[in-house]
DNA sequence: TTAATTCCGACTAATTGACTAAGGTATCAC
DNA sequence: GTGATACCTTAGTCAATTAGTCGGAATTAA
């Protein structure tokens, strides 16, 4: 019941980039460098975050990434499952998997607990925002 | 942000206890027959939930596993914890390890968010009873 | 005794996680 | 244009975890 790191570090990224919000983009390098994130890392988990189209890159000198929007409008949810995908506590919950290992599907009993802890996971993280982080 | 395997079967395991509660010890061989869970798994997770003390086990011919309690009592929290370990989201919140990696502790904002996720995963575990995975 | 069953510990194959390395491509200041 | 800066992509590695296997020892009802 854990998440990964990249979703640890890309909150503690994300929390960076607003409290440097609107004052231009700011390298990865710099984030690296304070966070004591490998730069490389960070180079894996920002596209995931341009994809879903939380922050935005400026290339060359003096570029980097700034959040596309304002921190106030960017939930902790929306930074997880950019990172991660999908919250699914348990196999059975997962749609595209060709899983019919759970046999039952309809009257499945157990499955109800599983998708009232996924809906309560995903109430959780998307009722803090990014601003909340920071001040 | 999984649960592994082990407690999903282990859940369905028990609540299969559960509907022969006050039965007679049921053998691992029976629960994996109709679950269709691997017996030497279960043999797996079992030891884990005896150690918990949720349940008994009676050694010899015609023995097997009972709960050591009314489902009532029993809640799908306590397998978890039994079959997994405390909930810990991200690492920085397991006590136990040297991870000095998170060097601020104290006033670590984005910690927050993660005791709170906690919190409210413990809960909604701890708010469901087996006696009402199998009514 | 014998068969059924729990218990115990080591072993393994496959997957995932957490990075590291290297090279390529785009952009901008100068 | 040139070189520095920064993004982008792919691949590889190393350790831990997962989901089991396997074999055997202890226990007990019949």
């Amino acid at each position: 019941m854990k998440l990964s790191a990249k979703v640890e570090y890309g909150v503690r990224a994300m929390a960076m980039l607003a409290i440097h919000y609107q004052a231009g983009p700011l390298p990865l390098s710099k984030i690296s460098e304070q966070e004591k994130i490998s730069l490389n890392f960070l180079e894996q988990i920002f596209p995931d975050l341009r994809r879903s189209g939380l922050v935005e890159s400026v290339r060359g000198a003096h570029g980097g990434y700034m959040l596309s929007s304002a921190p106030e409008t960017i939930r902790v949810g929306d930074i997880v499952r950019a990172v991660e995908g999908p919250i699914t506590p348990v196999n059975c919950l997962s749609e595209n998997k060709s899983e019919v290992r759970c046999h039952r599907e309809g009257d499945c009993l157990t499955r109800k607990v599983w998708e009232r802890l996924r809906d309560r996971i995903n109430d959780v993280l998307d009722d803090v925002f990014l601003n909340e982080l920071v001040e």
